[in-house]
DNA sequence: GATTGATACTACGAAATCATAATATATTGA
DNA sequence: TCAATATATTATGATTTCGTAGTATCAATC
């Protein structure tokens, strides 16, 4: 069975012939299968009046634990947005009560966002489409295919994180 | 050996008991490794004065052969990115020299955009990067696993395209 | 062959994002 | 304690992207 990827790097192969076809083959897939799961889930969210980035934020906020709460710069670096973006899309968020923000107790510079009750109801409801999509995805694997995956994709991760830094950006700051 | 997304599955499978492991293992290190390829190859393309977006047209313009002309429509769509935007960014590749734009001949209404002689060299000098990249991130993967790994992602991506959508945009449209 | 509708691209104004500087608070070291 | 430096966030203006409408061309129908 061959997909588009295939098709792809059989004419890519052409007309570069100097190119690794098993990298190209994996990389690829990957990306794609990536744009892929962003596509659906945008659809999936819009159809419950939520953006890709509000979903992200609200995400992170719930990643984090009780109490639900994280500062501006921690969802900067871990969302890969610019702070004065984030500042904006926080006001947005406000606005519509799903977010609040509110003096640090213990560092008065800072400020940390923190979900609302609204904003708990509004990531509960798009968790489930959201897993629901990624669950379909991958559901012609079977569940010895998915470990021999993890696997793989483990020992790439574990090799790129060689040099300390980690590729999944830590929910909390170090205090 | 573990690495941070095994942590955070561990933190996050405490805060959301009925979570699928292995899906998020699986889709989760997907996500974070595009992610990681991404800012490599923006960082590597800024110092031969690139952008990404600069380069994913360059691509696109390289991948579709001779004559390497690609109308911006195709472009649109194969990029995802809006066709405003794509006239703004045609506007400062040609202004930069790398591409050119004419009228189609058998259709007036469409515009074809071509690589230009500089524009080729451009793509050249930047694709070794580009690939070197890919190439080490995979690096600690066998021969064997790496085929493994591609026969895996193929399984997933023939049953996205099952109802005929292609993942991977093809470079020509249908005259 | 004229008319109606569809398609391809671009111009224009609106919105979002970014880079930079400004403000307020912490921390450090004399 | 006080000055000097560092940090966290936000305000501001410039750039980029987006949504919509306009212009030109093609295709289909009468």
């Amino acid at each position: 069975m061959r997909d588009s990827i295939d098709r792809h790097i059989d004419f890519w192969q052409h007309e570069v012939p100097d190119l690794d076809v098993e990298v190209e083959g994996v990389v690829t897939r990957m990306q794609m299968l990536v744009r892929h799961l962003q596509q659906r889930r945008a659809a999936a969210l819009q159809e419950l009046g939520l953006r890709s980035w509000e979903y992200d934020i609200l995400w992170r906020l719930r990643a984090a634990g009780p109490p639900y709460s994280v500062t501006p710069t921690a969802l900067a670096v871990a969302l890969d947005t610019h702070p004065a973006t984030l500042t904006n899309r926080l006001d947005r968020l406000t606005q519509a009560g799903l977010v609040a923000r509110s003096r640090a107790a213990t560092d008065r510079r800072s400020v940390v966002v923190v979900l609302t009750e609204a904003g708990h109801r509004a990531w509960e409801s798009s968790i489930g489409s959201q897993a629901g999509a990624e669950q379909e995805l991958l559901e012609p694997l079977s569940a010895r295919e998915r470990e021999t995956l993890i696997k793989l994709l483990r020992k790439v991760v574990v090799a790129a994180e060689a040099d300390g830094t980690e590729l999944m950006p830590s929910p909390q700051i170090a205090p």
